[in-house]
DNA sequence: TACATTAATGACCAATTGGTCATTAAAAAG
DNA sequence: CTTTTTAATGACCAATTGGTCATTAATGTA
């Protein structure tokens, strides 16, 4: 097939997903007021003005990508955890590390990058990301340790700061990646990192000490 | 004195700094490349021709303002950190609770949301704070780290993950207060967190743990 | 007071970009 | 094959901004 006839498509139901992974691609790299609306759609593989078909404006774009990319996969995962039994050390051990080492792996991961940076400049955007993004990811977590300090599973912690403690560590991370990635030598080890920051602050929470002694810790009489 | 007789002002010495500040105010808030040349000029109360007699580009004033508000900070830790004998662990918990206690006050606290925002799209930039920042600043804990594993006082961890177990949990909380610190409801209490934090990850790099035993979190009565 | 020095100014230039819309042509319908 | 529908295009407009430089005026000196 000839690669230098790229005949005009018609393809109206691939192009919202298609401008959306540009979209994300571009918008972390250079950040989204930095992108040109053009650069969208040239990797998405269409004109200005298709992209203008499909969504209003840079900014509304930009909420598809927070929606699609991070809001539906938060949404997916209340489900799951609303719906579990048993003890809660290996819900919140198991959620946390399989969704970071998979968000790691994502390009998603780069929108915590990307939120950074622009926040304070698209309020709207801001305030977007707040109620879809920020508020439902810390209950995710705040509904896990609550249900756990109920059930004399977790000590009694400060809910909020925990939450802090969990999940702030493993946003860095993207972060980190997304940012100084590719200029710093040392890059991070980001799932060795997450395994052993999310054992580090579970055994921290647990009322009672896990049986196979991991050592650290000496009980005191 | 009349606010309104703002008669041009000839103050050769006090320009670079007010520069500076006020740039550093800007840049935070808004980003690097978000920032008009002349807002800076505006806070700073001159005009644009002015601030660029005193820096020869934009760039030149961010790596100015890096320099000054961090890169200068870290040296002058570096040199306390060096003549210091005696335990390490009381001077790496001293060293990171004083420093990151005073950075979250400081507007200096904005350099990291600003970096993690325009590394990318700056790369003489990126290349510059790598250097002058996070080089020195890993080369800082990492040495206090290593001197601890030599003298027998901490575990023989890694000690590139236990640099970022340290300061990435702290760099974010920075971060975080200056991308949504306005935004979010529950605001974090940094200076709870990087107590609480530093003493976790402090504890478990000890080979003995400390003799008071581990029962109390609380720090001010 | 008159002059010399230089800190400070702001109009100006060239380049950039979000968003529009009249036009084009691919696919479907007849 | 002809006509209709609509997905796709890209030239265009208005607004923005980093950086320059000829001009202005504050201060020191004689």
């Amino acid at each position: 097939m000839s690669a230098l006839a790229p005949t005009r498509q018609r393809r109206k139901d691939a192009r919202p997903q298609e401008l959306l992974d540009a979209a994300l691609a571009l918008f972390v790299e250079k950040g989204f007021a930095a992108t040109r609306a053009e650069e969208v759609a040239q990797r998405a593989g269409v004109s200005k003005g298709t992209l203008y078909l499909y969504y209003p404006s840079k900014e509304e774009l930009l909420k598809a990508v927070i929606a699609q990319f991070i809001s539906a996969r938060i949404q997916q995962t209340a489900v799951q955890v609303e719906q579990y039994q048993g003890p809660l050390a290996p819900l919140l051990t198991e959620t946390l590390v399989q969704w970071w080492q998979e968000m790691v792996e994502s390009p998603a991961s780069g929108t915590f990058k990307l939120m950074i940076g622009e926040a304070r400049n698209f309020p709207e955007i801001a305030a977007f990301y707040v109620r879809e993004v920020i508020e439902p990811g810390h209950q995710l977590v705040a509904g896990i340790l609550t249900r756990g300090i109920v059930a004399g599973e977790f000590r009694p912690v400060d809910v909020e700061s925990a939450v802090h403690s969990l999940l702030l560590p493993m946003i860095m991370v993207c972060t980190h990646k997304h940012a100084f990635g590719a200029c710093t030598t040392n890059a991070i080890d980001a799932h060795k990192f997450i395994a052993e920051h999310v054992e580090l602050v579970v055994r921290g929470l647990l009322k009672t000490p896990p049986r196979i002694a991991a050592a650290p810790r000496r009980k005191t009489p």
